[in-house]
DNA sequence: TAGTTTTTGCAACATTGTTGCATTTGTTGC
DNA sequence: GCAACAAATGCAACAATGTTGCAAAAACTA
């Protein structure tokens, strides 16, 4: 489904940077920082991103990956809501290149967070991401 | 132990910062946001507070339990090291309250995380606090 | 207590978060 | 396609935090 498709399925306005910025993370294998994104699109003004983020958040077409330092790391949702967002697979932020990438988790670590009685439910660690480990 | 005692088995100077910093988050049931401390400790400077909170991090006494929106939250650590912070309990975020907690983990759930080939894992939830669930 | 090392306080700057408001854009009905 | 309306954008403005350099102060050691 393109960017514009699901945009319309949510029934939020076509806009070019809420195309452009699911397009990026649609097409991206890790999840990009908030300065990334700023710099790939710099046609557009970084409060207008800062807001598009919040909104794509809000509807659960992306999701906050990761965050420290003040550095925001944002991917592509599959299958969440605004309301729910249990996400089902645990993010990694690279120690060697600092990229963040979401992780598959195995089914007993999923049946065992199933039990908490939490919503939004974020695991994130530390290692070596696919990339930097098969290198 | 004081804190005074804990910097000592550190090898870290006893200063005034560090001895607040410690007896406040030793004290304290929850873990205490950044501006929270710049409150109570206005005597010190914030960046004395940030070096602070860095050095205590970096020797294992201290734990950043939580970030959101550049807001930080700090925990006394036990047992940790500079090294190894895979800690054994996952951090709530209270939708009520706004505080964060450190919440013990089943053993099942600590089984499938010593299974992850990663360190540093972080489980963050939201959902009641303690306080605000009984209440 | 004197000398050495570490830490602090302050200046300085960058980045990000957040809101208000006028302008522009997207959508809908004609 | 065009007008009208609603929503989103761009910009100003401000607060908070992250980060480093450096001189003064404090902590430690002999
Ligand atoms: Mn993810
Ligand atoms: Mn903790
Ligand atoms: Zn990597
Ligand atoms: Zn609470």
């Amino acid at each position: 489904m393109t960017s514009e498709e699901t945009l319309e399925q949510f029934n939020l306005r076509k806009t070019k940077i809420r195309i452009a910025v699911l397009d990026s993370l649609s097409q991206s294998a890790v999840a990009q920082s908030y300065s990334t994104m700023q710099n790939a699109l710099h046609e557009f003004d970084r409060i207008t991103l800062y807001r598009t983020l919040l909104t794509l958040t809000e509807y659960g077409l992306i999701h906050k990956a990761y965050e420290e330092n003040g550095e925001s790391f944002y991917a592509r949702c599959f299958g969440c809501t605004g309301q729910l967002h249990n996400h089902e697979h645990l993010h990694l932020k690279c120690s060697s290149c600092g990229g963040v990438e979401c992780v598959e988790i195995s089914d007993q670590l999923k049946s065992s967070l199933a039990q908490l009685p939490f919503q939004e439910i974020n695991i994130s660690a530390k290692g070596a991401c696919k990339a930097c480990a098969s290198a």
